[in-house]
DNA sequence: AATCTAAATACAATCGATTGGATTTTGTTA
DNA sequence: TAACAAAATCCAATCGATTGTATTTAGATT
């Protein structure tokens, strides 16, 4: 009743051998279908369960693959993790989710955690706050396999499954320029992590591309809370430059800032115009609705867990790095609408 | 390189035993200082890190709970979940986090593999579908504990931790009649599922309190996404029956509900008033912003891992069931403001 | 019926860590 | 210095499942 069920107690129960139990429940050519179907009933009766810690300790392998996220409650996260888990699922892997909260403490402690549980690979997308890598590094000369997705550290020999930003960032300032925008602020993040950067660096191609001066006054940089893109507006507006338009790293951030502006009674698009990132579910509800650029967290996941199962199942280790990208693509709604 | 250290690579260099290892590694008073100092630094030295599977097998526990929700992107779980993480890593224990999105196949599945895993207890929103308990049910002769929190079933033996739906339903509905609505239409869920019976109990209470007669064509049931909102309202409005108000058991349902309304020039709230269920973040940023009934998933999530741990440290096995219910309150917003 | 081969099953080591009991080492006392 | 108690360490079994090898069994062949 308390303790459960073992091999040994099916064994013992029908006076064979634990091995033969064993091999049975692993439908082994080894055991005669006599058999088989007599340990199967008998498991059946007892309430056997497989356990997996001796399993897995035994077989040195855990079918299970770590999912480390900032948190899981944002959007494009929880569809990743969607992604990951049908994908793993079918492939007959468990996946383990964890987040990391943008704390880098925490993230070391859950890897360290992920490593200890011997789950076969790790797909990380890392904290707002992890500039050093060390953790991660570790995991080189070891043979279970990492790969990040969307927030990537720059570690040689790791994988990547990134969404294209630079041509996410590109697409949403050329999209404010079509629109006849000639005066695009960018509301950026933090410049540690790859992500901003290469949005950032997209807007400014697509500035220079259409022969518009690019000018760091405006730039704000931020952690792109919703309360950090109304303050970025606040200080945007107070240097008293012409601004025909806004284009944010992420939605929440836009939002914040349409806040400020709608409270100045600023008419949105005509006198400001706003591009997000992201495509939060939010941005389509409110008022007026925001244009994003949408990125699809379930192909990403997808994808991700698709390049880890192959990189768990070819030995091959160390792994050589690749980056995938995966497209972007602009959804155009009232909030750019002239 | 390729494989990692053991207890018995740290013995073997250190030409001692592994056991001494394993109670230097623990910190046991049998193993004298410096022989600790010199196995923690041999230990860090080769990299070693304690074989979780190994050592959770001897012991026959895993310092982990499993929590299974229906969606983690749903707001109020992925609250819940931020609420069961930090109360269970203070106790240091870890969470497995699984979702069942709302199948009953999956949840089967997801809640083996848990037990397979040897979690040492579980907490449990069910699934829409889940209208057959038995995999639940098998857990009652186990020792491992499960908590049911938000959406239980009703077996006795087990406990709950539960969002006083009645009260919030209650709470919606007085809320509107205080308002001088006197056709309060109800939108609710399966009814299989406890806390929408409980919604729709709440609001027949109010009524009832008030004096209004209740009327079953006031209600109408629906899973209850966006889209079931926006066809319940059309069913409702099809009726030509006097309608000031409605109250929807969430607030995608009343997102969508209030879509419909507005496309018809119906005026919100002065015709109809809406309050919803929640507080999802979007409806606060909906126009009109969404009257609803916040529930606090962190509370609830921080009752019901605090109420496992007490479960899995007290030996006691059977449990007696207990219900703790988490009050509710409502957030008043514009779309009943009048 | 004796012999042989293939099929079925049993034996025993193993995965890595833990733990009760046995043994050795150390230091103290007479 | 011999005797002893206490402290430190070692030995060996154990958790439950897996798997290579050894042994037994059954059926076929002569």
């Amino acid at each position: 009743m308390n303790n459960k069920p073992t091999i040994h107690d099916i064994a013992k129960a029908l006076e064979i051998d634990s091995s033969t139990v064993s091999r049975a429940l692993n439908n082994s050519p080894r055991v005669t279908r006599a058999t088989k179907d007599k340990i199967l009933a008998k498991a059946e009766e007892l309430g056997y369960q497989r356990n997996m810690l001796a399993s897995n300790l035994r077989k040195n392998i855990t079918n299970t693959i770590g999912v480390v996220v900032p948190r899981i409650s944002r959007h494009f996260f929880s569809s990743a993790i969607q992604g990951i888990e049908e994908t793993a699922y079918l492939a007959g892997y468990n996946v383990i989710i964890c987040q990391s909260l943008e704390q880098l403490e925490r993230e070391k402690k859950i890897v360290g955690g992920l490593l200890a549980n011997r789950v076969d690979g790790l797909l990380i997308s890392v904290s707002m706050e992890t500039m050093n890598y060390d953790h991660l590094e570790a995991l080189k000369n070891s043979n279970i396999p990492l790969i990040f997705f969307d927030r990537h550290c720059d570690i040689p020999g790791f994988s990547n499954v990134l969404i294209d930003d630079f041509k996410g960032g590109y697409d949403a300032t050329q999209h404010l320029i079509s629109k006849g925008c000639k005066h695009i602020a960018h509301l950026s993040g933090p410049q540690e992590l790859e992500i901003y950067k290469n949005r950032f660096e997209g807007y400014k191609a697509a500035l220079k591309k259409n022969n518009l001066i690019f000018k760091e006054e405006y730039v704000i940089s931020s952690r792109l809370m919703e309360q950090d893109g109304y303050i970025s507006m606040q200080k945007l507006l107070a240097k008293n430059m012409p601004i025909d338009a806004v284009f944010s790293a992420n939605d929440l951030s836009a939002i914040g800032a349409m806040k400020y502006t709608k409270e100045l009674q600023i008419k949105i698009p005509d006198a400001i115009a706003f591009v997000g990132f992201s495509n939060e579910p939010v941005s389509s509800v409110i008022e007026p609705s925001l244009t994003t650029i949408d990125q699809s967290g379930f192909e990403i996941g997808k994808v991700a867990s698709k390049l880890i199962l192959k990189q768990i199942l070819s030995k091959e280790t160390p792994q050589k790095g690749q980056t995938i990208l995966i497209d972007t693509h602009l959804i155009e709604r009232n909030s750019s609408k002239k």
